[in-house]
DNA sequence: CGTGAGTACCTCGCATAGCGAGGTACCGAA
DNA sequence: TTCGGTACCTCGCTATGCGAGGTACTCACG
């Protein structure tokens, strides 16, 4: 077992991901997960993880959701970025920035010492 | 409250914080919660995740660790990385790595094609 | 001597949130 | 009719950060 799991690591930026996919269009619950995994096969949101964000990014007003026929099959529900979700992706792009940035400071000024 | 909270980021990385700080001396918890904030001052590492967490390693053989007099105070506990705890810094810096191209990878191209 | 501050370690209960498994339902093809 | 794919949801489990609390040692102050 080594250090960094995946599931770990993806807690906290889950809800960057789905903001993230959901800026250009309008997007239903598999889509979001299917446009992740194809813009990154690293990333494999689970359902379990991916609905409870959903409706807690709705909850909290980041984004409004309506009901559509399906395709071939059940309902779907189709999620849109409110402007107030623009606004926390916009935050969350950027605290995420700036958490990367403390994290490579710690990390790569040992790596550059222990090197030099 | 918006998305992306310091301390669902930072469930993951402790690890990787704790064994870069490591890389260069033995040092004991104290010093290893000051190193990092010294590195970098948005990354304040609580002592409730910081004891647990070096106990993790130790137990799982990344650490060895050995008790030290105090200087003006309480005993202290040294932590060195072992070779084994190398490589997990080796393999948690390019998981880390990795993981930062793929939320990017996300997040990023959602931006782009936004702006463009 | 007693008190308080600083250092250093540790643990406990709580909250957050991802994961896998399970469940419902709808549709079209074999 | 059954199977497989789509799409949604929930539940219990687990990992782990956080704040608060506790112990213990040392030194300075009055």
């Amino acid at each position: 077992m080594s250090p960094l799991r995946r599931s770990q690591l993806l807690k906290g930026t889950t809800e960057l991901l789905v903001l993230s996919v959901l800026e250009e269009d309008a997007l239903h619950g598999y889509e979001i997960a299917q446009r992740i995994r194809d813009a990154a096969t690293g990333l494999a949101l689970s359902e379990g993880a991916l609905y409870p964000a959903l409706h807690r990014l709705e909850g909290r007003g980041a984004l409004s959701a309506t009901w559509g026929p399906g395709q071939a099959g059940p309902r779907r529900r189709y999620y849109r970025l409110s402007d107030d979700g623009r606004r926390q992706l916009a935050e969350s792009r950027a605290e995420w920035d700036r958490f990367v940035a403390d994290v490579g400071a710690v990390s790569r000024t040992a790596e550059d010492a222990s090197r030099g």
